[in-house]
DNA sequence: CCTTGTGTATTATCGTACTGATACACTAAT
DNA sequence: ATTAGTGTATCAGTACGATAATACACAAGG
């Protein structure tokens, strides 16, 4: 369990750490149940202050995504009943898509070849046959 | 000559300038020598301050992309000689591109659905038959 | 009990970024 | 000269993100 925190980006180190619990719990790299890490490990690990990650624990409760266990940390919370994980992932990445789309619009890019540069762009971030579907 | 601008945007209202201009004058859409609106245009227009698409126009006159003549107004720069436009569009299209494909791997999701799903933004996007290359 | 581990509330401060209102310097045309 | 049109320097205000130092409430294990 580690995170990508990137301080030096210019979204706010909180909202680095909200988005990465989504994308962990929606691909079901974290199960319903999972522990997190502790808000002062992280803080530690990355040199940052505890209340920060505190925040965006905090944040991800009041959006159901976690569960708060009094004196004992925080959890991937059940979902709802038949909330399996995995359905919703196409949602998450849908506004990196459309946001690239529109740019390749603007910019008067075509289909074809806003494709084939997104297919490289896959292929680049890609640590090496990392693909899901092999 | 307008502007799309959305003051509730996560990014400021300047940096939208900024890059449509760059995403214009990288297209072609805007040619040297031609003339932008006015500061005072663009701001009625949206009702922001002047100052913001000042800063804006400052930027761009900084980074080499716009010129100002004193007293008349910004027009695009020659940018050096044999600097063609639409020869680095793929440039300013990568980083949006690049960002959809980190986010895709977080979540797991496959080259084929990944290709795929941005097939559909490009669809949804374009307002009916604007593929540059039909 | 008591120690150690959870998360959190509180308060304050600092730095940065964005926006806004006013006044100014300049050019072009009348 | 006067008018109307450029962009902009300056100052102030507001909001946000991050940090810091405590102090608290709770649970688990010795």
């Amino acid at each position: 369990m580690n995170f990508d925190i990137v301080p030096t980006a210019t979204t706010p180190i909180y909202r680095q750490i909200v988005e990465q619990v989504h994308r962990l719990v929606a691909s079901g790299q974290l199960a319903v149940g999972d522990d997190l890490p502790s808000v002062r490990a992280v803080a530690q690990q990355h040199a940052i202050n505890p209340m920060t990650v505190s925040k965006a624990y905090s944040l991800l409760e009041a959006q159901g995504v976690l569960e708060r266990l009094r004196g004992v940390g925080m959890v991937v919370a059940s979902r709802g009943v038949g909330a399996g994980p995995a359905a919703d992932t196409m949602a998450l990445l849908k506004p990196a898509l459309v946001q690239a789309a529109q740019v390749a619009f603007q910019l008067g890019i075509g289909h074809e070849a806003a494709l084939a540069a997104f297919g490289q762009a896959l292929h680049d971030v890609s640590p090496a046959g990392t693909d899901e579907t092999p």
